[in-house]
DNA sequence: GAGTTTGAAACT
DNA sequence: CAGTTTCAAACTC
């Protein structure tokens, strides 16, 4: 039935249908950026060999760019997305062009010498597996000031070494969640799915095993920022002086960990690799309690630990899977897959979930610029800085237990859930929030016997503060990509389309962010209805084709249904390698 | 720890 | 696309 060596239908590359370049937005995009495009290069498919899939090309649905057979590298210069189709595997001659137009902000400079640098070592590509594959939706914060340190130096070592065909470089330094000068931060690593190639692992673990071992960490930001009680770090990437890099296109388990994993496969090594993790993995507890999550908000765990027992743990119920990691150590499942030594079943797996759902991967939840924002209905203004991408569809629950995945994420529902009844703690649907004073007022209320006092409306707790600020280019073009937050941790992959939350982020930090003259123009694009481009992604009847939008419409965001359209921007690029 | 409930995922 | 089934986590006892 569902056996992950199914054979995927191959179904020819949509994308390169898309004429973007011809399109408006495209030459205007163009005319505003000095960046070039990127253009595709004939990238031969060595049969075999796991690659990395590219970041979606623009404008795609996300069905069509499931199934890009081989997508190396798409043919789809950028758009709105020029930014995320820059951090596409590419070819050395690529990046040569291009590596330095990936870092965002005043790094660029820094990223340039690197790049520089790793080309002028011919290394064949440029590692860009860096350090949070696994949430790479994420937007990372690296400190590129400092890229002559030994963690930058060995970084770049490493991604000349290593052959596996990932993207660019950026010091893999973090601040303030870890030091990579710190050695006992170093060579952190996790079970990431890794899809090297697998001819590579023999130097890819000299390289990891070696002294320079780059502090590649497969990090839920979002679980960090979820963490209530770890405010100070989960929500202060934006550190002065650093830039922000998009993984976007990085997001699949590039992450070399695989070297931990498989040497692990059999012993202690996993464990030990996963306790190295207890620093950024929190909530490590007992094999036991698979979760640990504390109070809601704290989310998705990275840490994940499944229980599968009928779904050899290649199914979405599995939570490591879904979450982009290899099962390990604490894992208690019976008949497991999700294992190294069956990476090509998982890739498989992978894929084929992937082509049914193109946003089964990406994060579940994205993040809200903290203030007030309109994410329901007209009538009601949702305070909130993060919400489920999909929503819930919690009928007896009420959305106040786990079973919620909005509650669980520790965000209030929105108008995606569906939800019947909901009382969810961190924001009704009906657009009322409370604070995480108000929550921890319930729990003493409900400890006390008092009631509860009234609730003003304010921003969940977790998300209390901007994970990150609106990436803007250095020319001021927005990275749509980059808005969003994982959530899950399964952000191995991003997902292909805006959510209306992610419009109204989108919308919102534009208002935010933006400066200069362009912020007009910006605007107009940003919501300007895209024709052609845009495509129906409704992987759950809960996208709303743009396609579909009738020209006539005042605005682009009309409603449907009493929803708000989504705009389907390639947001998750797919980075399932796609033979 | 076993059984139940729940809702997402998968299937038809 | 809607209804049903399967699944595993959350929850209860």
């Amino acid at each position: 039935m569902d056996t992950p060596q199914k054979t995927l239908t191959q179904i020819e590359n949509p994308i390169s249908k898309l004429k973007h370049e011809n399109s408006p937005v495209y030459n205007y995009i163009n005319s505003l950026s000095p960046i070039k495009p990127v253009r595709s290069l004939p990238i031969p498919q060595t049969s075999g060999s796991l690659t990395y899939s590219s970041p979606p090309s623009v404008f795609t649905s996300p069905h069509v760019s499931s199934h890009k057979g081989s997508r190396l590298k798409s043919d789809v210069p950028a758009s709105i997305g020029e930014e995320e189709a820059l951090f596409e595997t590419e070819t050395p001659q690529n990046l040569e062009n291009d590596c330095t137009t990936r870092v965002i902000d005043d790094g660029e400079t820094d990223l340039v010498k690197m790049c520089d640098g790793n080309v002028k070592q011919k290394s064949e590509t440029l590692v860009w597996d860096a350090m949070f594959l696994d949430s790479s939706d994420d937007i990372l914060i690296y400190d590129l000031k400092n890229n002559d340190s030994e963690a930058s130096r060995c970084f770049l070592q490493t991604s000349s070494e290593s052959k596996s065909r990932s993207l660019c470089v950026a010091k893999p330094t973090l601040e303030p969640v870890m030091n990579s000068d710190d050695p006992l931060h170093r060579g952190v690593s996790r079970r990431c799915l890794d899809f090297k190639m697998p001819q590579n692992d023999e130097q890819t673990s000299v390289a990891s095993s070696s002294r320079c071992v780059v502090p590649r960490i497969g990090l839920h930001l979002t679980t960090i920022a979820m963490s209530s009680k770890d405010n100070n770090v989960g929500n202060e990437y934006s550190l002065s002086g650093h830039s922000r890099v998009g993984l976007q296109g990085s997001a699949t388990p590039v992450l070399n960990l695989q070297d931990n994993v498989r040497e692990n496969e059999t012993g202690q090594g996993v464990k030990d690799g996963a306790m190295s993790l207890a620093l950024v993995e929190l909530n490590q507890s007992s094999p036991k309690k698979k979760r640990q999550f504390g109070q809601a908000g704290e989310g998705e765990s990275s840490c994940k630990r499944c229980n599968c027992k009928r779904s050899k743990c290649l199914k979405l119920y599995c939570e490591c899977f879904a979450s982009g990691v290899y099962c390990i150590g604490p894992c208690t499942c019976i008949d497991c897959f999700n294992k190294p030594i069956h990476e090509d079943t998982v890739m498989a797996t992978r894929k084929q979930i992937e082509s049914r759902n193109p946003l089964a991967f990406a994060p579940k939840v994205i993040k809200i610029p903290d203030s007030t924002i309109e994410v329901g209905d007209d009538a009601s203004k949702t305070p909130a800085s993060a919400r489920h991408k999909r929503g819930c569809n919690c009928k007896k629950s009420n959305c106040l237990k786990k079973y919620c995945e909005c509650y669980q994420s520790g965000v209030g529902c929105s108008i995606n859930c569906r939800c019947e009844g909901c009382k969810n703690a961190f924001g009704k649907r009906d657009g009322s929030s409370f604070t995480s004073m108000d929550i921890e007022q319930d729990k003493e209320n409900a400890t006390s016997g008092r009631g509860r006092r009234e609730r003003q409306p304010s921003t969940p707790m977790p998300f209390r503060q901007p994970l990150a600020q609106l990436p803007i280019s250095s020319n001021n073009m927005l990275l749509p990509h980059q808005h969003l937050h994982g959530a899950s941790g399964s952000s191995l992959h991003k997902s292909q389309s805006f959510t209306e939350q992610d419009m109204s982020l989108l919308s919102h930090s534009r208002i935010e962010t933006i400066t200069g003259k362009r912020t007009d123009d910006i605007e107009n694009l940003i919501q300007s209805p895209i024709p052609n481009m845009i495509n129906a992604a409704s992987p759950n009847s809960k996208r709303v084709s743009l396609t579909h939008l009738d020209s006539s419409e005042s605005s682009p965001w009309r409603k449907n249904g009493g929803r708000k359209l989504l705009l389907s921007i390639p947001t998750f690029p797919s980075l399932t390698p796609h033979h």
